[in-house]
DNA sequence: AAAAAAC
């Protein structure tokens, strides 16, 4: 137990296929469903680790591919059980998997639901925030896998909805922010309803004392994985600063987004107020824009990512509950309306642009009082970030805003493509973004769930998951010290 | 100092 963990050099051939894994044929056949070809570094490393029941503790952020690396070699371990109808122990919870928060949990559900729809295995998400009954309804009919927020989890155990007795495989995934939100307490008790025999395997973005800790005292002599940090920030994140006036944010926000005519960009706000200021403050301006954060309904966080995936509206303001975790594809663009207070966010805030080995802007507005927070964060990043330079935008109050501004960077990014000219300066109204789409909010989650009708992503017409660059692949710790 | 998460 507090042996010193072994540690795997993940690295290696960069021709590894999915095929290459010994995979059930329905799991390969949901791979190739979706295109994909190629494990990422830290699948091609974990998946034949997991087969062969050992604990995992990995070192990977988001967009690592880290989901798949679980969940693939779950449901090949859990499908020999569901395979066999005399089982006494069929659709009985046989892994679970817990996240941090409710919409990486949605997040991961929807990949094990894919990677499981050619299986008879069973899966689904409880989370709080939403009505009970139709999550215990499910729970009730029973299922293999469940993908959960603690909390709600444990309501369910104490309302006698599920048993835990038989899981065999758990999941804690983010586990650092999962400490950091204080939920050591419940994963205590998760962790004291779970049979002793299972197999563990731990994610975390870091490896702070306090995760060592939980790694040894809830994992079986696990392998240590690990991905490169992005400490060492993705080199294809270009990011920007841009000082202000505290009060002009705002204006240099909705500045940037005109300048570059930016449609899919994730904005930080530290605190919940601001992001609901900001989002509504854009929406004025004629920008499609909503925030996300705790105190809005499950409702209206759920609608509000649904909006910004599908394109009806282009600016998402989040708090740090979308820091991490949370998935989008093709983000060109993250911007901190405010610099984080933990160094550690910044990074994750820009993980979520540039993600797999596409390219992303991560811009920053931060005012005199922001300095201290800067040097944390270029200390922390190891490198000087860009100073841009807005030429063009008009300081302006109350909500004024004057000509439109040109913005121009300093820097030397070469790269930057001309913008597309603008005939017309939108005026006061809303921008036109063509027919509005109503599609009606209909999350598969909320049905019971039916093995026929499982829900199926619409795949992407050409998959570009498959052979993406992959993350560059860092040198280990070279084994844990010892607690 | 703030955010997240069960009712």
């Amino acid at each position: 137990m507090s042996e010193t963990p072994t540690t795997i050099e993940a690295g290696g051939a960069p021709t590894v296929r999915f095929a290459d894994f010994g995979l059930a044929p329905e799991i390969q056949r949901a791979l190739s469903d979706q295109g994909y070809v190629h494990p990422t570094p830290i699948q091609a490393q974990a998946i034949p680790i997991v087969l062969q029941g050992r604990d995992v503790m990995g070192a990977a952020q988001t967009g690592t591919g880290k989901t798949a690396s679980f969940s693939l070699p779950i449901i090949q371990l859990l499908l020999p059980h569901a395979n066999t109808s005399m089982s006494p122990a069929r659709h009985a919870v046989r892994a679970l998997v817990l996240t941090p928060t409710r919409e990486l949990a949605i997040q991961v559900a929807e990949n094990v639901k894919a990677y499981a729809q050619h299986t008879p295995l069973r899966s689904t998400v409880v989370f709080g925030g939403m009505d009970m009954k139709p999550q215990t309804e499910i729970l009730r009919r029973g299922v293999e896998i469940v993908i959960a927020t603690p909390g709600r989890l444990l309501d369910h155990v104490e309302q006698k909805n599920i048993s835990l007795g038989q899981v065999q495989m758990l999941v804690m995934d983010e586990a650092d922010r999962m400490l950091d939100m204080g939920f050591l307490p419940d994963l205590q008790r998760i962790i004291n309803l779970l049979p002793k025999k299972r197999q563990n395997l731990m994610f975390s973005a870091t490896f702070s004392p306090e995760i060592k800790k939980l790694a040894s005292s809830f994992l079986n002599d696990p392998l240590t994985i690990e991905v490169a940090r992005s400490n060492a920030t993705n080199t294809s994140i270009t990011q920007v600063l841009y000082k202000v006036d505290e009060e002009q944010k705002r204006n240099v926000v909705e500045h940037l987004i005109r300048a570059r005519d930016l449609k899919q960009v994730l904005v930080f706000s530290n605190t919940k107020i601001g992001a609901s200021r900001l989002a509504r403050y854009l929406e004025q301006a004629g920008i499609k824009a909503s925030a996300i954060h705790g105190d809005k309904t499950q409702q209206e966080r759920i609608a509000a990512l649904d909006a910004f995936k599908n394109g009806d509206i282009d600016v998402l303001v989040a708090t740090d509950v979308a820091a991490r975790g949370l998935d989008i594809t093709d983000l060109p663009c993250v911007i901190n309306y405010d610099l984080p207070y933990n160094a550690e966010d910044y990074v994750h805030r820009i993980g979520r642009t540039g993600r797999a080995g596409a390219t992303g802007d991560a811009l920053s507005v931060y005012s005199d009082k922001d300095e201290r927070l800067l040097a944390d964060i270029e200390k922390l990043i190891k490198q000087t970030i860009t100073r841009g330079e807005l030429t063009g935008f008009m300081p302006s109050r109350g909500g004024e805003r004057g000509e439109r501004p040109v913005e121009r960077r300093g820097g030397r990014r070469e790269t930057d493509s001309p913008r597309p000219e603008r005939t017309e300066r939108p005026d006061r109204g809303p921008r036109n973004y063509g027919a509005p789409r109503r599609d009606k909010i209909d999350p598969w989650f909320l049905k019971p769930y039916e093995p026929s009708a499982v829900p199926r992503k619409e795949a992407p017409a050409a998959p570009a998951a498959s052979g993406k660059p992959k993350p560059k692949l860092a040198a280990l710790l070279g084994g844990l010290p010892k607690q």
